[in-house]
DNA sequence: TTCTTCACGCTTTTT
DNA sequence: GCGTGAAGAA
């Protein structure tokens, strides 16, 4: 007798299971729906996750399949983890075996180390991340003698995904897209890249699913093990999935149709990088007799978030439509302030967190989310400032810094000499006298051979083909590298990891290393070693990063506020949440727009709509009418989607408090912010329309290098035949001949001005009187 | 081979 | 405005 069926005996005992506690009718229904494939629609703050593992918990302790018989993807290895928990939490020992619960990509690649030789591959595959995926791909437009700066690697990686993303193989590639690059070469060179990738035993991410549906597809006896494996299928955030993981979840699912896929289609915002919202609305037609269950009881935010976000998102056309209600308390209305430029949102912002800490809120229940990781800047210094304490959630991940690259393939050396691509990385880091010309020679000869670089590079060194440091470099690092791995069979991985960082004369590098970022580089090795402790093994640990490119630091319980991008929000909450920058261009993102147009202005849309509704308590939406972008001074008109939050459950407020103008503005929502009423038209009295110049932008303004002054625009503002209305050196002036131009110099009433599109400087009398 | 200088281009991000 | 990356100089 298992443990599973004393537990599921214990269970049977109770009238009602504690996994289904304080479940509402329709999460209940989602949780005991066992057969047949399911949606569950399940809008924000519904309690997904709860339903979805305590459907988990069910399956398991009724015994309708064993652990090992359940397949349960999600798309980030947090959200394997977290599920993993809570449902041990829930049913305790009976979860452990749960051996098919993780990511899309780790499932893919437990089945490939199973098969790998049906899919042409050695099962010890080494898996690249981006930055190997992009150096291999150089070499390969460098061998075709294709123009490098024109074509970019980066560029042939970013079709390359989205082809995968898509489930094309290189043959499968439509000729008008494969035509977009390189004169018609990008199929070709797709190709040839995966041809690479075979010969070094390698896969890229994209690879892993792509592998899978091909050792399904055609291998039936595969296929058929794992359909009827799979007792049941569940699938996390399912309006993210992709062509190819619809195809190989289809695959799966065919067997026992057994499917319980789990989604919100208005919170879908990675369609940029495959992800087809197609598949959570076309979900009743894929799989027919699928029961779909809505989740709309919300238990996170008040009326007027849920309010708002709903005003918001009914915009949109694509949708399944789902209305959130709360019976929580009204709560404040969702805040709108207009502010003069970055640096005085980031004030506000900031008076506000400590105006909530002196009310007697701790920090990390307040969240800024903005759209795009450079306007974090402006946070981080007014918080630094204040020594108010924040942490960036995201940004560069720690895997992908370029000492623990450097680290890590030192080790892939070690643990397997015919990685090339490590060998290249590090053969000259630090520095031994073996530069570019000589790994070329290197690479020509090996390929010649058809040995890997390592071992050429061994070949070479007896003959007198290289010669001076190179050579004597060369010959050092092949040495250690024997060493190291001699050393490596007695000593601990940790301790190897410091010695072989020790003896190649990286952390002396670092140590001679004089500016700020070394000091840091040199901790974050600590730290990777560190968590290299967790590992019983060299090998355990890189299999564990190649597709785990995350590591728990557990730093959780700072109470510090949370700054990040909106798509780093997903999934999370706080009871305080900042969402500044909603301007055209910045929100919706001018370049999304350029480039999807109206099906990324719905994207953008939800994206608004998923950070409103990680508020509980309060949301406080901000604008500026200037922003320095790319060090480039604009000003900026207030985001669309402002005008189509409902007003009812919005509040705009001023913040500025220099331009009241009360009722004789365009719209009363924009009243108290003058930049904003003078581009509406509604003017700042008579005085500002004088002959030949229409608008005399404050300092600052198009293209200036600092940022513009209320004082500046004041001055500007200033009444009718203001011939004294000084200028100061950097002022933004407009004149209807030669349009935009900044002070360069000031004499008296002159002005000397350097115009933008004439691209020369002139001299004028005054603002008054045109030149 | 390595150091220096100029040009370019720039979201969102997981695996 | 800044970091990267490629081409020329030492």
């Amino acid at each position: 007798m298992t443990q599973l069926s004393i537990s599921q005996r214990a269970m049977a005992a109770r009238p009602a299971p504690s996994y289904l506690d304080g479940l509402n009718p329709e999460q209940r229904a989602a949780v005991e729906t066992l057969d047949g494939p399911v949606l569950m629609l399940a809008g924000a703050g519904t309690g997904k996750t709860k339903a979805l593992t305590a459907r988990i918990a069910h399956i398991l302790a009724t015994g309708a399949a064993k652990p090992w018989l359940v397949l349960a993807v999600t798309f980030t290895n947090k959200a394997a983890r977290e599920m993993r928990e809570r449902v041990e939490a829930l049913i305790g020992p009976g979860a452990q075996g749960l051996s098919w619960l993780g990511t899309f990509h780790a499932m893919s690649a437990q089945m490939l180390r199973r098969n790998a030789e049906l899919v042409g591959l050695k099962p010890n595959f080494t898996i690249l991340d981006t930055d190997d995926q992009i150096r291999l791909l150089k070499q390969v437009i460098q061998a075709e003698n294709i123009d490098e700066k024109r074509w970019t690697a980066r560029h042939l990686a970013g079709l390359i995904d989205g082809w995968k993303n898509r489930a094309l193989t290189p043959d499968k590639v439509p000729q008008d897209e494969a035509y977009g690059f390189a004169g018609g070469r990008g199929a070709k060179l797709y190709a040839i890249y995966q041809d690479r990738l075979k010969v070094l035993n390698a896969c890229d991410f994209g690879d892993l699913l792509l592998h899978a549906i091909t050792l399904l597809r055609s291998n039936p006896d595969v296929l058929a093990d794992y359909q009827d494996r799979f007792r049941y299928i569940l699938v996390d955030e399912y309006q993210d999935t992709n062509v190819a993981q619809y195809l190989w979840l289809r695959l799966l699912a065919q067997g026992r149709q057994n499917l319980c896929v789990v989604g919100d289609d208005d919170q879908s915002i990675y369609g940029w990088r495959g992800a087809e919202v197609d598949n959570i609305l076309r979900f009743e037609r894929d799989f027919p007799g699928a029961k779909v269950i809505k989740l709309e009881r919300n238990y996170r935010s008040t009326p007027h978030i849920l309010g708002a976000a709903s005003g918001l998102i009914s915009a949109n056309a694509e949708r399944l439509g789902k209305t959130l209600w709360t019976d929580l308390p009204g709560g404040e209305k969702v805040l709108v302030r207009g502010v003069w430029d970055g640096e005085a949102e980031a004030r506000l912002v900031a008076d506000d967190v400590e105006q909530w800490r002196r009310a007697g809120r701790p920090y990390k229940d307040a969240a800024v989310l903005v759209r795009a990781s450079w306007q974090m800047r402006a946070f981080e210094e007014r918080f630094i400032m204040l020594g108010l304490p924040y942490k960036v959630v995201g940004g560069p991940r720690f895997f992908e810094r370029a000492e623990i690259r450097d680290a890590h393939a030192y080790l892939r050396l070690i643990a397997s000499e015919d990685d090339d691509l490590a060998f290249e990385r590090v053969v000259n880091t630090p520095k031994r006298g073996v530069g570019d010309t000589t790994v070329q020679k290197i690479a020509t000869a090996a390929r010649a051979a058809g040995v890997t670089l390592a071992r050429m590079a061994q070949t070479l060194i007896t003959t007198d083909e290289l010669k001076g440091p190179a050579r004597t470099g060369l010959n050092r690092f092949l040495a250690d590298l024997e060493r190291w791995r001699a050393r490596a069979r007695e000593l601990p991985h940790t301790e190897l990891a410091e010695l072989i960082l020790d003896e190649s004369g990286y952390t002396d590098m670092l140590r001679a290393d004089k500016s700020p970022q070394a000091a840091g580089k040199l901790d974050n090795l600590k730290e990777l070693t560190r968590s290299m402790g967790a590992f019983d093994t060299l090998g355990a640990y890189l299999e564990h990063v190649q597709l785990v490119m995350d590591v728990d630091r557990g730093e959780d319980g700072e109470d510090t506020v949370q700054l990040m991008t909106l798509h780093a929000a997903k999934g999370l909450e706080w009871p305080l949440v900042f969402l500044p920058g909603w301007e055209e261009e910045v929100f919706p993102s001018r370049r999304a727009l350029d480039e999807s147009g109206q099906k990324a202005l719905e994207e953008e849309r939800r994206l608004g709509y998923v950070g409103l509704t990680r508020a509980r308590e309060s949301a406080r939406i901000s604008f500026a009418a200037n922003r320095q972008i790319y060090g480039r001074w604009q000003t900026v008109l207030p985001s669309r989607f402002i005008d189509e939050l409902p007003e009812t459950h919005v509040e705009a407020v001023s913040d500025t408090g220099y331009f009241d103008h009360g009722a004789g503005a365009a719209d009363s929502r924009y009243a108290a912010w003058g930049p904003m009423a003078m581009e509406a038209g509604a003017g700042f009295g008579s005085g500002y329309q004088s002959p030949g110049w229409k608008r005399a932008q404050a300092s600052g303004g198009f293209g200036a290098s600092r940022p513009p002054t209320i004082e500046a625009a004041a001055k500007l503002v200033a009444p009718s035949g203001a011939s004294d209305a000084r200028y100061g050196v950097g002022d933004r002036v407009f004149h209807d001949k030669f349009g935009y131009g900044s002070v360069t110099a000031v004499e008296g009433a002159k002005l000397s001005v350097a115009f933008d599109k004439a691209g020369e400087k002139r001299v004028i009398d005054s603002f008054v009187k045109a030149a």
